[in-house]
DNA sequence: CCCAGAAACATTGATATCCTAATATCTGCC
DNA sequence: GGCAGATATTAGGATATCAATGTTTCTGGG
């Protein structure tokens, strides 16, 4: 599961050493924020793939299933979902041919427009999302091993870095 | 490129407050932060791979290529690269494959441990990683959107998650 | 000292996911 | 009524992870 054992010191802060004495003072920081984004990710989305294996789940089929459940009806168009997600037409696809195999997710017509197709959530679904919730709230959300106030300074600095690329 | 546009609202927010609406406050900021961490990791890895695709890399073997030019002989064993980029010994063997495909790593043989084996950084891979640096320091690390001071908070936070993590 | 078992190293094959490009169908505007 | 745009899907390429394998090295009991 886990890769790197005993790692003497923080190897992005030795990039950021790297980049400094190479003359790339001005880009070091950021160099630095954007390796811990990905790495920080990665550490994140292993926690959470570890949650959700035994629930058959991936994030973005529990992310799918969460944005359902959420919904008046249950259910929403394809597209819809993708622009919610901030995922691919394609990856939407791919993600409820799973959930539908699964018994999870249900392709329905939609009522007016021939073209879309709504993705429509059943019991067992709602009931797998909320164990799957429980599950993450319990041992991930809630144990990020950082302080509170650190939590929220992590969301309004994303929240800026992802307004500033047009999210929302 | 993009997907999703022009939406009207936070989805993040948005889902933080249906967690507080269904009970689960407590973990509604820490499912909102790591939320946060999984996008912004999409969005800056989607402007690295823009960068990169015209120079033929991805962000695997741009760092594997970064990491040795800064050794003292450009070359590094397989399993050393893994630990210090925190990636699977298949991940390093397939980006290493196409590295050597590409003219810009070549394998030798470890000089005591038969085991073991070099990979090794060649003119071209020296060429081809500073052309890449180049362009994400100017084009990516440099125009993160966000203010120098939220730079080194981003960075501190997820210096402690990485820590709380056993990174290092 | 020696040698049998455990551990480390790299690779292959199988599986899942995501992205790009191309396609078929349908809607709605002019 | 025709044509641009939207919708969903399929196919193909790249990457990451997991499991299993073949070597090679290390280690500890005899």
């Amino acid at each position: 599961m886990t890769i790197g054992r005993t790692l003497d010191s923080d190897p992005i802060e030795e990039a950021r050493r790297q980049w400094v004495a190479h003359g790339w003072a001005d880009a070091a920081d950021g160099m630095a924020a954007v390796t811990s984004i990905v790495r920080a990710q990665q550490i994140v989305l292993q926690r959470i793939d570890t949650v959700l294996r035994p629930l058959d789940l991936t994030f973005a089929r529990y992310e799918i299933l969460t944005l359902l459940s959420f919904t008046k009806h249950g259910s929403l168009p394809m597209t819809k979902m993708g622009a919610l997600l901030q995922v691919h037409p394609t990856s939407v696809t791919s993600a409820v041919d799973r959930l539908e195999g699964q018994g999870f997710v249900e392709r329905l017509p939609h009522p007016t427009d021939r073209r879309a197709v709504l993705a429509s959530i059943t019991e067992a679904g709602r009931a797998r999302a909320l164990a799957a919730t429980a599950a993450l709230n319990g041992q991930v959300f809630e144990q990020l091993g950082i302080t509170e106030h650190q939590v929220n300074q992590l969301r309004t600095v994303l929240r800026a870095l992802r307004a500033n690329a047009g999210d929302f």
